[in-house]
RNA sequence: GGGCUCGUAGCUCAGCUGGAUAGAGCACCUCCCUUCUAAGGAGGCGGUCAUAGGUUCGAAUCCUAUCGGGCUCACCA
């Protein structure tokens, strides 16, 4: 039992006791720090039940907490507000009740299991600055919720099949001359990319051709010969036709080792890969069986839809009059074949831009009209587009951001600050190209991660490699200072039985503690950008002592050692909270 | 037009289930490197929390309306 609930069993007993009446709940918060206290007990609420003047209650409560719970040392009352004061003793017994805060906070084995799954990219084109906030925040998802006690399996759907690739296709047999990644030394994904644009540059051209030769723009738009044989080819690639097939998989072989590299540079992996060329055919059965269950029902027509007015939406198809799936279909059929595959997954998150939210929320409905249990434990990570202080990005307009571009050009700017800096000019080179690759990173991925995914980002690539203030990498210097630090210091291990407190050390004990319900927050909510803020309160808490109290020039020997192993413990949380994100913190920079 | 979502300092963002005088960073100004990494610290300046109503002891937070930005309303994926 903690402390906050052995406080609000013992308010409700004072109530009882004084006041004659019970109390259903205690609200707490923390203190502000212009008062003293360390937390505070709100008597507002209470005025419900108890009457009488919220001042005088507060005190009253306040007598009896200070007679009956033992960390309770003082207390003061401003208008309605109790603040408690605890003992310095709590805060030592606290601290030194966790013998290594290497995974502090995080929590082991409850029987829940999810399939998170992110990035999900088309296999026409590279990963851009979108798919990389979808990756970090997919990853991290991941990450949190295995901190917090449940299992998690990482997966993406992968879109290898339909229209956009057989374009690629197309314009790499036309124009290609037989180039691969291995001949032209470009990344499979980079040179996919290539013909994409290619295609569609010719694309272009015959619709301004057939137009000149007086068909309208939209007429133009069909009959263009380029889309022509590129849908052609789709329904060679649907029959089976082996040349076709053969050249889709070469391709997308290209593709995915440059998207592997990719990956491999961001730091994200997965458990288990979903082809959309092996899951789009599913669902069909489930419709049937749906059709049966009255999910759904069949218009004249023969198309097949679900109903869901009733819940405020509208009717969505699920089949095509042609018996043919679409999207829906697919997306119900890769679900329940996910719980197959999988019969541990008590629920899944899909981490997917909120252009879709429409589209999952139907999804879900649905799921859970068919019958699932586990249609109630899904979750629509959705998150805002990047935009670009230029604008929205388009990749037909050339306006992307690449991500291996990004992760380099972060790199640039670490390596320039790394060197006006000088600390590091012991390093050999491949050890600086490691660490500005870290930092790099770690700014990239914090700046996107703090931020709350349903609001979209502004990407000012100026601010995003800021290195100061609420930044990855101020946060990694850090950790690095005390790496250094703990160099230093050689840690003598006899316990610390200290009585008094540093209001400082006090401040961050008081940081420490709340990692675990941060974790338990973050996990709930789906939330990174919860877990970045802490860290950041954290470092601030740690950068205020570190500037105002000694640490290796403690007076005494028992005092030193305390700060040291205090270090050593904001050091370890802030390495497992940035873990959470995927960022990596290092010894030195 | 219907639905969803966002609007907090000049800029980028926090603000937990309603609670005390709304918080950080950047930018601007003042101090602090002979001491453990100054990518730092201490302080100052800066707000009608989009607007108007409502709910109550109390609203940035909840409800309603309005304004503004984004997304979405395909037998596309």
């Amino acid at each position: 039992m903690n402390l906050q609930n052995t406080l609000s069993e013992k308010v409700k007993q004072a109530i009882s006791q004084l006041y004659n009446t019970s109390l259903e709940s205690v609200e707490f918060q923390s203190t502000r720090k212009e008062f003293e206290g360390d937390i505070t007990v709100v008597v507002f609420p209470m005025l419900r039940v108890v009457k009488g003047n919220p001042v005088q209650i507060g005190e009253a409560i306040g007598e009896y907490l200070v007679a009956n719970v033992d960390v309770v040392i003082r207390f003061n009352v401003v208008k309605g507000f109790l603040n408690l004061v605890f003992s310095d003793t709590y805060f030592v017994d606290f601290f030194n009740s966790v013998s290594d805060f290497s995974n502090f906070g995080k929590q082991t084995g409850t029987n829940e299991t999810y399939m998170v799954e992110y990035s999900s990219p088309n296999t026409n084109k590279p990963l851009h600055l979108g798919h990389v906030r979808n990756i970090l925040l997919g990853y991290s998802v991941a990450e949190i919720l295995k901190a917090s006690g449940k299992k998690a399996y990482k997966t993406q759907i992968i879109n290898d099949r339909g229209i956009h690739i057989c374009k690629s296709m197309l314009a790499w047999e036309k124009f290609g001359n037989g180039e691969t990644p291995e001949l032209s030394g470009l990344k499979g994904d980079k040179l996919v990319g290539n013909y994409y644009v290619k295609f569609d540059q010719e694309y272009k051209k015959e619709v301004l051709q057939l137009m000149a030769e007086g068909l309208t723009e939209s007429e133009a738009k069909i009959k263009a010969t380029s889309l022509v044989k590129a849908q052609e080819m789709l329904r060679k690639w649907e029959a089976g036709n082996k040349d076709v097939v053969s050249l889709w998989k070469m391709m997308n072989d290209w593709v995915y080792d440059g998207f592997n590299k990719t990956y491999q540079s961001i730091g994200v992996d997965f458990d288990t890969l979903y082809y959309e060329s092996n899951t789009y055919l599913l669902g069909k059965e489930v419709i049937k069986e749906g059709l049966q269950k009255e999910v759904f029902f069949q218009k004249k027509d023969g198309s097949i839809w679900c109903d869901l007015t009733e819940d405020g939406l509208d009717e969505k198809i699920v089949q095509r009059r042609d018996g043919t799936a679409v999207y829906m279909t697919q997306d119900i059929g890769t679900a329940i074949q996910r719980v197959k595959d999988y019969q541990d997954i008590t629920g899944m998150i899909y981490t997917v831009g909120n252009e879709q939210d429409y589209h999952f929320k139907v999804l879900f409905l649905i799921l859970k009209k068919l019958g699932y249990q586990w249609a109630d434990h899904l979750y629509h990570l959705s998150y805002g587009m990047v935009d670009l202080p230029s604008g929205k990005m388009k990749s037909r307009e050339g306006t992307v951001v690449d991500a291996d571009d990004l992760i380099s050009d972060m790199a640039k700017t670490a390596k320039k600050i790394s060197e006006e800096l000088g600390k590091i000019d012991d390093f050999t080179e491949k050890e600086k190209e490691h660490l500005y690759h870290t930092i790099g990173l770690g700014a990239l991925k914090y700046y996107i991660l703090k931020v709350d995914p349903k609001k979209r980002i502004l990407f000012n690539p100026e601010e995003s490699v800021d290195f100061q203030g609420n930044t990855g990498p101020f946060i990694q210097y850090t950790y690095a200072r005390i790496q250094s630090i703990l160099r230093k210091g050689e840690l003598s291990v006899k316990s610390s039985n200290l009585e008094v407190l540093h209001p400082k050390e006090k401040e961050l004990i008081k940081q420490l503690q709340l990692f675990p319900e941060t974790i338990q927050q973050a996990a709930a909510q789906y939330s990174p950008a919860l877990i970045a803020n802490y860290t950041y309160e954290l470092v601030k808490s740690f950068n205020s002592f570190y500037q105002n109290v000694s640490i290796l020039g403690a007076d005494f020997e028992e005092e030193k050692s305390f700060r040291i192993k205090l270090s050593r413990a904001v050091s370890d949380v802030i390495k497992t909270a940035f873990g959470l994100l995927g960022i990596d913190v290092p010894e030195r920079m």
